[in-house]
DNA sequence: TCCATATTTCCATGCTACTGGAAATATACG
DNA sequence: CGTATATTTCCAGTAGCATGGAAATATGGA
């Protein structure tokens, strides 16, 4: 990943809007939300929303597909798990013993299975 | 971890230079780098880096110690984790599949045992 | 003590992003 | 076709952040 690209991305979950908002993605799935009902559960203003959502999109953090009169929002898991990897690329110096509990976190938090 | 925490430390990482100043650290390790030197190798002006520094350092993402005349930056790791780990937090809702290659990548990009 | 090195602080300018109200667009339904 | 719902676009005022020059502070060595 470039670093231009990865700033953006950064740039979009650098906003406690926006922030709030993937997470809920994230934790929405592939299913995803409408966008009223992210602003419902949020408590945002509809522009304000839409705005955020524009904006996490554009960063390809998100996804929208139309249903009805809805228009669905889901994470984009790809790029948010490059993310990740760029933040973690080369890392450590070779000291496994800090990177080891690095990786933990993610079977941790996840729903991965326990393996 | 708290939203606005998070809010904090992505913000510090959503800058070119921060960013890069960060991942240099995070390749480097537990031994650091004095600032001196990460001056040198990505070419910035002292007091931009000095001001880059202090934003990470106030966000937690990086810690200082002084060395003759030196001050040594390292990468704080166990925030970094912290925060790799609020971004997924209850993530995929209950689809394993996609959140398994999530935790892969840090297996990959870091230098973490092949276990 | 004097000087060189290392890093930080101060400061002024310009730019970019956030916010919320109001209007506009798009879809669905009777 | 007219109305209700869902979402986006437009706009203007405000505030916070980045930049780079110059000076200040701190440590080490002669």
């Amino acid at each position: 990943m470039e670093l231009t690209l990865a700033v953006s991305r950064l740039s979009a979950l650098a906003h406690e809007g926006r922030l709030s908002v993937f997470r809920l993605l994230v934790q929405a799935g592939v299913l995803g939300l409408a966008a009223g009902e992210i602003a419902r559960r949020l408590e945002v203003l509809p522009n304000t929303l839409s705005a955020n959502l524009n904006v996490l999109a554009h960063a390809g953090l998100i996804r929208s597909r139309r249903q009805g009169r809805s228009i669905i929002y889901t994470a984009n898991f790809d790029h948010m798990r490059d993310l990740l990897g760029f933040l973690v690329e080369d890392c450590c110096g070779g000291s496994p013993e800090i990177c080891s509990p690095l990786a933990e976190v993610l079977r941790a938090a996840c729903c991965a299975p326990q393996a």
